[in-house]
DNA sequence: GTGTGATATCTTTTT
DNA sequence: GATATCACAC
């Protein structure tokens, strides 16, 4: 019922621009494959385009599950499918990221585990309020638990699918435990794992742990998932820990449809419990599995890949392969090296705005990387000065931000009761004469009694408060029940909007008149802004309604179920995009810019210090490094300074060991500093080490077709925009910087028209037509 | 119970 | 430099 003559004509043209490796591994539909990508070398589109000849092969989108890591990974995928399969039944894919996918699973089936399918997600501050808590009821010591240190250890182990009841009873962790002089750690772990069930609520790794024991303890559960996903793609493979190789084996074990996707060379989540070895052993676990190996790198020049290799040539664990280019020579990596952080990042602004002015680029073709978010002000501050416009991605979330976590927190508690956290957050905030004393009182009844702390409070028997306070705890309870009473029955912006203004927190807010009490504000009404859109948003079709677009009202508790694992990198505007991308080498996995600069290359900073102590952590800050090399299409520059702020105070700086690793031949180091503000001239007299030949060779044309950013400068001035009341849908039309696209569709009035415009190879993007320069091609 | 100011600790990296 | 916790005055 998938078939569609025209639909395959039209992937079959696709199976056309992939490589012989690439098409191998889109073709190769059934049993295991695995697929070693070197960066760069078009491993997004190998998944792509597989889930895409899936489909068009008759396979039904509802049995397709693909997983990825972050959710701008899915979105981007999922775009890409729609457009070439051309065809909204692509919709039906299960795409997203692991804890999403499994987060719904717990939804629908978490039941069996005694979980409602409305249960809260704990976010990281959720955790370690709940720690310290706990460590507070045992009267130990936050400075021997260390919470962050406790929560780790909670967190590994459950991603390597250890119970808690177990951890108490192993005389190898109480050994270790007693040796780290943290006998107690068995005790906490209890206590935390009792507390989540109680407050009907799950961190991170319960979501992945408790999928596990789903599918581990219920086989009618796994049968039905197995028979629902027959197809499986897992993107980013080197990053997966033991609960997530376990889980995909268990989904996969029946028909063995699984692709993996991933390099070894790029695993950089060891710290948070990915094992290297799944994608090691990956043959072992299925002997008739075929290997594909992507070495050919479409995006950096030869200078790029090649540093890059005589980088990772220093690790010793990983699977051998060649990445190798086609792509021009292009320049060499500019070393720029300041007195202090502060000239460092002077002088990154100096050159993004020479390099900007001398090719004519947009902003969004630079991105500076860091290890550390911390490191990003110094940076701003130049930029800031210089007029060049920037975003930084990641650090801290809209959603993790206080005055919109204690909104949530109503919203939270009035959806489930038993939240804990959420309930301590709000119960006295605003200020209502609910003091710490008497949350003391609440807890330590609640546990005497086992009750949850709702339910003590809306008993509102309690001895040792008194009675004024007594009061003000029933009518807080009475509002959190009033606002349960409509969570069915209103769309989720109306009650929103009600629980943000009668819960007192507008008004809190306002009255505070400082600069940063506006922002708060502000977001409360950008927080109030996304739940409209999303209120008067369309559903997405779902498993459990078979795809239908159902018509009922978007209730809060959906809003809240879809903003539960999103980040910061989620909310992107459209519409000004032209920046300067600041971001963690963490957060530019999978991303590419034209010009990078990593940031920061000093000892103890970038490998930092506490990588230094084992050979396995050093070796993945050097993959980390392997990573932030490879994001660049043309040019890469590497800077660092000999002295940085630190906690506060100036420290001195070395630079970091891993510019001497790199082949010199492949380095620009400028014989004496540059100065902060001159033209920047290296050795071969070229502009911050760019020859203006660079656009010239014939080889980076390639690049070019790839991403139209930097192919804006050969057509220099001959762009000529038409007129925006000119541009209809269906048309196709050329732009500065995304290149060519399909107009698809055109709303609003003459000041405010707005085109909503796919761009080959970039996706979807809203242009406001008074801002975006388009030329009509063809007018269909 | 609330609000203010002083001080200790902090920095990896993210779902 | 920023945030979380603590001590003390209302």
């Amino acid at each position: 019922m998938y078939f569609c003559p025209h639909k395959i004509k039209h992937v079959n043209n696709i199976l056309s621009d992939l490589n012989e490796v690439q098409r191998q591994a889109v073709e190769s539909i059934n049993g295991p494959v695995m697929v070693i990508a070197g960066a760069g070398s078009g491993k997004t589109r190998v998944l792509t385009y597989r889930v895409a000849h899936l489909i068009s092969t008759g396979v039904d989108p509802f049995n397709v599950l693909a997983l990825t890591f972050t959710n701008k990974a899915a979105r981007e995928m999922k775009g890409r499918i729609l457009q070439l399969v051309g065809n909204s039944d692509a919709r039906n894919v299960w795409m997203g990221t692991f804890h999403s996918v499994f987060s719904k699973i717990l939804r629908i089936d978490g039941h069996l585990l005694g979980y409602p399918s409305n249960y809260t997600i704990y976010d990281t501050d959720d955790s370690k309020s709940l720690i310290k808590t706990i460590l507070k009821e045992l009267d130990l010591d936050p400075k021997v638990y260390q919470p962050n240190v406790v929560l780790d250890r909670i967190s590994s182990c459950k991603s390597s699918l250890i119970p808690a009841e177990d951890y108490i009873i192993n005389s190898e962790f109480q050994e270790q435990d007693r040796a780290a002089s943290k006998p107690k750690m068995g005790e906490i772990m209890m206590r935390y794992k009792n507390r989540c069930f109680k407050a009907q609520a799950m961190d991170f790794d319960d979501l992945l742990f408790n999928t596990n024991v789903l599918l581990r303890d219920f086989p009618e559960i796994l049968y039905k998932y197995q028979q629902k996903f027959r197809y499986i793609l897992v993107d980013e493979y080197q990053d997966t820990n033991f609960a997530q190789y376990m889980i995909i084996k268990k989904l996969a074990a029946r028909f063995e449809n699984i692709c993996v996707v991933g390099d070894d060379a790029q695993s950089i989540y060891a710290f948070r419990g990915a094992n290297i070895q799944n994608i090691l052993n990956f043959k072992n676990d299925y002997p008739d599995l075929k290997t594909f190996k992507l070495e050919q790198n479409y995006r950096s020049t030869q200078t790029i890949v090649k540093a890059a290799n005589s980088i990772i040539v220093n690790n010793k664990e990983q699977i051998f392969k060649e990445v190798w280019t086609e792509n021009a020579e292009g320049v060499l990596i500019p070393v720029l090296h300041g007195s202090s952080d502060n000239e460092e990042g002077r002088m990154i602004a100096q050159s993004i705005f020479e390099t900007k002015m001398y090719n004519q680029l947009p902003n969004d073709a630079f991105a500076i990387l860091y290890r550390t978010n911390a490191q990003s002000r110094s940076i701003e501050e130049a930029l800031r000065k210089l007029n060049i416009p920037y975003r930084i991605y990641g650090g801290l979330s809209f959603y993790k931000r206080k005055e919109i976590k204690d909104l949530l927190a109503y919203f939270r508690l009035a959806i489930n009761l038993n939240d804990e956290e959420a309930l301590n957050r709000i119960i006295n905030y605003p200020a209502r004469g609910i003091g710490k004393t008497s949350l003391e009182h609440i807890i330590v009844k609640a546990n005497e009694e086992n009750k949850s702390q709702w339910e003590v409070i809306s008993e509102g028997k309690m001895a040792g408060i008194n009675t004024g306070t007594l009061t003000k705890i029933s009518e807080f309870v009475l509002m959190i029940k009033s606002f349960r009473a409509q969570l069915k029955t209103r769309n989720a912006y109306d009650l929103a909007k009600h629980i943000a203004s009668s819960s007192g927190i507008m008004k809190e807010l306002y009255e505070d008149k400082t600069p940063e009490g506006l922002s708060r504000y502000e977001n409360i009404e950008e927080l109030l802004n996304a739940i409209k859109d999303f209120s008067e948003k369309e559903p997405e079709p779902s498993f459990e309604n078979g795809g239908e677009i159902s018509t009922s009202i978007r209730t809060l508790d959906e809003f809240m179920q879809d903003i539960a694992l999103l980040t910061d990198a989620d909310n992107d505007n459209e519409n000004d995009n032209d920046k300067v991308a600041l971001m963690t080498i963490h957060s530019a996995k999978g991303l590419e810019f034209p010009y990078v600069y990593i940031t920061g290359m000093e000892e103890n900073l970038f490998p930092s210090m506490q990588s230094l102590s084992s050979r396995s952590d050093l070796e993945e800050e050097r993959r980390l490094f392997y990573v932030a090399l490879t994001r660049a299409r043309i040019r890469v520059t590497l800077t660092y300074a000999d002295m940085r702020y630190r906690w506060g105070t100036l420290t001195p700086c070395e630079p970091s060991r891993f510019i001497d690793e790199i082949d010199t031949v492949y380095l620009d180091i400028p014989r004496k500093a540059p100065s902060a503000f001159g033209p920047n001239r290296s050795e071969n007299g070229t502009l911050s080490g760019l020859p203006a030949s660079l656009f010239q060779q014939k080889n980076l044309k390639r690049l070019d077709k790839v991403s139209p950013a930097s192919g804006t400068t050969d057509n220099g001035g001959s762009f000529e925009p038409s007129d925006a009341a000119d541009i209809q849908p269906g048309m196709e039309v050329d732009h500065q910087k995304f290149g060519r696209g399909k107009v698809l569709n055109v709303e609003g009035d003459a000041s405010n028209r707005k085109a909503t415009v796919f761009f080959n190879g970039i996706g979807q993007k809203q242009l406001l037509l008074k801002f975006a320069k388009l030329k009509i091609i063809k007018a269909e």
